[in-house]
DNA sequence: GCCATTTTGTGACCGGGATCACAGAGATAT
DNA sequence: ATATCTCTGTGATCCCGGTCACAAAATGGC
């Protein structure tokens, strides 16, 4: 067996899949990589498949005419992406960059329909992962209604933190991934200037820290509080 | 066939699955009916099944401490609610209320993946759903934070008209349902008084008229441009 | 190390839209 | 028809958070 497919096989058994479908899929699927910042879609384009992602990070984002992005989600190892516009054969709903080099397999929605037929499990699967997607996705839009910023802060840690997290200690949770300001902002739907703000705020009163470039939730419970609707 | 199965078959075909699954999923199904206002179930209630909608309509909404709520679609004829819970297992992710007396067909989490595990195609239905889903969710989350509020306005707009939407004339669009400025309002996340005024502009520049009651969408091209992201 | 570039921290200002406060205008009921 | 509600229109006020403008740290390349 190739490199490729052990990598591919251990990403989708990750992800939850049973071993056997992760044997199944990777026999289909199609290696890929991307460096650092490229565009693997855009939103509109045309989508004949999804991806899922060995090794790396990606973002998922949607960007207006004057150029400010919104982004929908982090995801990493593990995480399949493009999924949509495979399953409603529509184009593609976002735009999708590397964060950093990564691998991809990409599946076309031939082969996916032709193995899934087959295997009622990848389906059972597919609607999990696509219903807690769109389960997240009205909790931010429900958060933008009702939160102010710093609730949509706490909201955004918490969710890279399902993402990234590594429990330390007791209940601090280390969020091991190398994010910005802007992109924390991007993601909770404020300028940078005032996500810094409440940052610090946090960071005084011991909530959150930066250890050696990661932020750690010191109290996760503040932040849920604060994220609560 | 008893009437209810009937009705359910046409919901289901309508809804655009083959007459074959139409016909088995009314089979495992429960008829249900409840009154105007009546909740089916609240945010954070346990879920073990899904329901359509075979008359009637029925508003999904989230809703904060402080009472103010969130719509985030007004379903009718034909349309599925409750996916969500069923598919992921999680709880109820939002409250769903009826807008009028409503006629209901209940499918256990059990019965529908006994059902589906048999017939992917249904799978492959629920899978588009959920994605045509996640894609509007999205859509209204990028329009939160790059439209100013008659955009998000102009977006809600079309979306009724997406639900309830008839073609008259050349493109004129009648929204044959009622609905009040107050609820446009909490579907396009702003104040009612607010979307008062973004609707008589828009009034009196002729772009949107009321027909005894009902919207009426007179240059569904002005709103289009104006929900541009 | 040292310079260039990217992040981060903070103050000052300003505006879109929330909120408050009512006055019409339709509905519904009796 | 009259009273009671629930919707709709509009002005006045206020505040959260966006924007501008820099200074101070980090970070990274050579």
């Amino acid at each position: 067996m190739t490199k490729f497919k052990e990598l591919l096989q251990n990403s989708f058994s990750l992800s939850g899949l049973a071993e056997e479908h992760a044997h199944g899929l990777s026999e289909i699927a199609q290696p890929m990589s991307l460096k650092s910042g490229a565009v693997l879609f855009k939103a509109g384009d045309p989508g004949n498949g999804c991806y899922a992602i060995i090794e790396g990070s990606m973002k998922v984002s949607v960007v207006s005419v004057d150029g400010s992005e919104q982004l929908l989600a982090v995801l990493g190892q593990g995480s399949l992406v493009g999924e949509i516009a495979l399953l409603d054969g529509s184009e593609r709903s976002a735009t999708v960059t590397a964060l950093k080099p990564s691998q991809l397999a990409f599946i076309s929605k031939a082969a996916f329909y032709r193995y899934a037929d087959e295997n009622p499990a990848v389906y059972r699967h597919m609607l999990q992962i696509v219903a807690t997607r769109l389960r997240r996705s009205n909790d931010a839009l429900a958060a933008r209604s009702f939160l102010p910023l710093n609730g949509r802060v706490a909201q955004t840690l918490l969710q890279l933190s399902e993402t990234f997290g590594k429990q330390v200690d007791n209940h601090k949770i280390l969020v091991h991934y190398k994010i910005s300001q802007a992109e924390i902002a991007n993601m909770a739907g404020g300028a940078r200037e005032n996500v810094s703000r409440v940052l610090n705020v946090w960071k005084r009163e011991g909530v959150i820290s930066r250890l050696s470039g990661y932020y750690c939730l010191e109290k996760p419970e503040v932040l849920r509080a604060a994220a609560e609707l």
